[in-house]
RNA sequence: GGUCCCUUCGUCUAUCGGUUAGGACGUCAGGUUUUCAACCUGAAAAGAGGGGUUCGACUCCCCUAGGGACUGCCA
C-alpha cells in the first residue's frame, strides 16, 4: 500500500465555527498531499444530527475557501453513508470481530464506577455470551477487541506507540437506535476514500489504536497515522475563546491574510531549518511529515502579526484596496470608483506598519475624508499667524510643482523649509494636520501624492481661509 | 484513578553524541525621524530536575516533576 498515490484528508465536524487547529491540520494534509503529488480530500463528519446544520457547513467551506486549501474532490458527508457503515458492522458481527450488548445504561454506569476503582476498562458480559441468549430489549453492538497482547500505533510524527490490548476498550459500534459511531465511520470512510495518510489533531493517538483493532477486525490495511500537536493559548492551556480568537473567521475578520496564515501555521510545529518566510511553492517542495514537531505550540500574536505585515507589504495595492472595502464599510466609509485609484496610490505609502488589514485602514482614512475637514483642536492650535503664513506661501510653491510625486515633492519642502530658514518641524505638523484633519498619514510628501494636486491644494485652502 | 503524548532563550524553532547551543518574533539600548510605524546597529536571553550509558550528552535509557489528550450510545 506505500506505493500508493497519497491521499490524505481533512474531516471537521461542523459545528458552527472552523477552529485555527482544524485550519493547520487542514494545511499540514494539502502540504503533505502537494508535496507527494498525491490528493487532498474532504470530508464532513455530519452525524451528530442537532449541530450539523447547512450554515455549519457552510462556515467549513468557506474557511477552506479562505485559506486556499480547497479540496480536490467534492466533500464526502459522512452522515449520508451510515447504511455503509451498517454494513461493515454486519461484517464485523459475521467475522465474530463484533458482538451485540444488551447492557442498560444502568447496568453500563455501574460497570464504569467499578472498572474505574479497579483501574481497568469497561467490560460487557456480553462479549462472550451465546446469541441464543439474546434478550429482547434494544442493544448496541461493540467491537470485540483482543484482551491480550498489543496495538502498535506507527505515528509518523510521534514514532511508535504501544497499547496494551488490555488497555484498550469494546468501541461501541452501532448505538442502541442502529445509528454508527464516529470511531466506526471514520475508518469505513477513510477506507473507503482510499485515504493513505491520516494527519490528524494529537487528541486522537487513543483512537489511532482503537481504530487500528476496526482496521484489523475488517481485514483492512491499516493507514500511514501522524498525529500534530494541538495549537494552545499564549499560556499553554488549549486554546479558546479567551485568547482572542479560535475560530478560522475571526482571523479573517481581524484583518490577517490568508498567505500569512499559511506561513504561520506551517511555522507552528514544523519549519525548514532557520527559513522564516516562505512562499506555498516552497513549503510545499520542502514538507515532510516525519519533520513535524513533536510538542503543542502555542499561539504567539507578535508572531502572527510580524508575518502578517510582511505579507501587506507584498501584495498588490488594488487587491488590497479591494479587501479594504468591507472593512472601511463597518466605519461608515464608503468607497467609490475615483476613490480606488486615489486608494491604489496611497497604499504602497501607508502599509509600512500596518500589521492588520485594520491597521491599513486605519491609515487610509485621511484619504478618503470630505472636504471641508474638520480639523481638531490640536491642530487648530498649530496654526498661528505665522504658521498660516508660512503654509500660504508654501501653497503657492506647491501650486507651482513640475508634477505632482514624491521624488518632486520631498525636496520642494526642503527647499522650501531651507528658504524659509526654519525646520520642517516648525510647519511639517501643521500641513500635516490641515491635510489628514488630524488622522495618520504618511509623510509629508507621501500625504500630498496621495491627495493628489486638487484635494491637497483645497485642503490647504479651506485651513487658511476662515470657515464659512 | 487508568492509558497515552509532550518538556532547548518569554514565544516559534535549529541541533540528527563532539557547536562559543544557531535563526526568527518579542524585549532592552542606541541610531534615523515632520506624526505613528517602519528601518539600521548592538545587547540580554535556553537544554525542567535526578540518575545512568559513553572518552564525550540537549541529543540514547530510566525515574521524578510539570503540562496536555483520551477515558461517551460527542466528534
Amino acid at each position: 500500500m506505500s506505493d500508493r498515490p497519497v491521499v490524505t484528508r481533512i474531516a471537521p465536524s461542523p459545528t458552527g465555527m472552523m477552529h485555527i487547529g482544524t485550519a493547520r491540520t487542514a494545511l499540514f494534509n494539502w502540504l503533505y498531499a502537494r508535496h507527494t503529488g498525491g490528493k487532498f480530500l474532504l470530508r464532513i463528519e455530519d452525524t451528530d444530527r442537532e449541530r450539523s446544520t447547512e450554515a455549519a457547513v457552510q462556515v467549513i467551506f468557506d474557511g477552506l475557501k479562505w485559506l486556499g486549501l480547497e479540496a480536490d474532490e467534492a466533500p464526502v458527508f459522512q452522515f449520508a453513508r451510515a447504511d455503509r457503515h451498517r454494513e461493515a458492522v454486519q461484517q464485523l458481527l459475521a467475522r465474530g470481530a463484533a458482538y451485540r450488548d444488551y447492557m442498560t445504561p444502568e447496568e453500563l454506569e455501574a460497570e464504569r464506577e467499578v472498572a474505574r476503582a479497579e483501574g481497568r476498562v469497561v467490560r460487557s458480559p456480553w462479549r462472550d455470551a451465546s446469541p441464543n441468549d439474546a434478550p429482547d430489549r434494544p442493544f448496541v453492538v461493540r467491537l470485540k477487541a483482543p484482551l491480550e497482547g498489543e496495538t502498535l500505533v506507527e505515528d509518523q510524527v510521534k514514532g511508535t506507540v504501544r497499547f496494551q490490548n488490555q488497555n484498550l476498550d469494546d468501541l461501541v459500534l452501532l448505538r442502541t437506535d442502529g445509528t454508527p459511531t464516529y470511531n466506526l465511520a471514520v475508518v469505513v470512510d477513510d477506507h473507503d476514500m482510499g485515504v493513505t495518510h491520516v494527519i490528524r489533531g494529537d487528541d486522537h493517538l487513543n483512537n489511532a489504536a482503537r481504530q487500528t483493532l476496526i482496521y484489523q477486525g475488517l481485514g483492512w490495511d491499516v493507514p500511514v497515522w501522524a498525529h500534530l500537536p494541538l495549537i494552545h493559548g499564549p499560556d499553554g492551556a488549549k486554546l479558546s475563546k479567551r485568547h482572542g480568537a479560535q475560530a478560522v473567521s475571526e482571523f479573517d475578520a481581524m484583518g490577517y491574510l490568508p498567505e500569512a496564515m499559511r506561513n504561520y501555521l506551517a511555522k507552528l510545529g514544523w519549519g525548514h531549518g532557520d527559513d522564516e518566510i516562505f512562499s506555498d511553492e516552497q513549503a510545499i517542495s520542502w514538507f515532510d511529515i516525519k519533520d513535524v514537531v513533536s510538542a503543542p505550540a502555542r499561539l504567539d500574536w507578535d508572531k502572527l502579526n510580524h508575518l502578517n505585515n510582511h505579507y501587506i507589504r507584498q501584495a498588490e495595492p488594488a487587491r488590497l484596496g479591494g479587501l479594504l472595502e468591507p472593512v472601511l464599510a463597518t466605519r461608515g466609509l464608503t468607497v467609490g470608483d475615483p476613490d480606488r485609484e486615489v486608494l491604489e496610490r496611497t497604499i504602497p505609502l501607508v502599509r509600512e506598519g500596518a500589521k492588520t488589514l485594520l491597521d491599513l485602514a486605519d491609515a487610509v482614512v485621511f484619504v478618503l475624508k470630505r472636504r471641508r475637514l474638520e480639523l481638531p483642536e490640536k491642530v487648530q492650535g498649530l496654526l498661528t499667524d505665522e504658521t498660516r503664513g508660512r503654509l500660504s506661501r508654501l501653497r503657492e510653491s506647491l501650486a507651482g510643482a513640475s508634477d505632482w510625486t514624491v521624488p518632486t515633492l520631498e525636496p520642494l519642502i526642503r527647499s522650501f523649509a531651507e528658504a524659509e530658514g526654519v525646520g520642517i518641524g516648525k510647519f511639517g505638523p501643521a500641513l500635516r494636520g490641515v491635510l489628514s484633519g488630524g488622522s495618520p498619514a504618511p509623510d509629508l510628501a507621501g500625504t500630498l501624492v496621495s491627495l493628489g494636486k486638487d484635494e491637497s491644494l483645497g485642503r490647504l485652502d479651506d485651513a487658511l481661509s476662515p470657515a464659512a
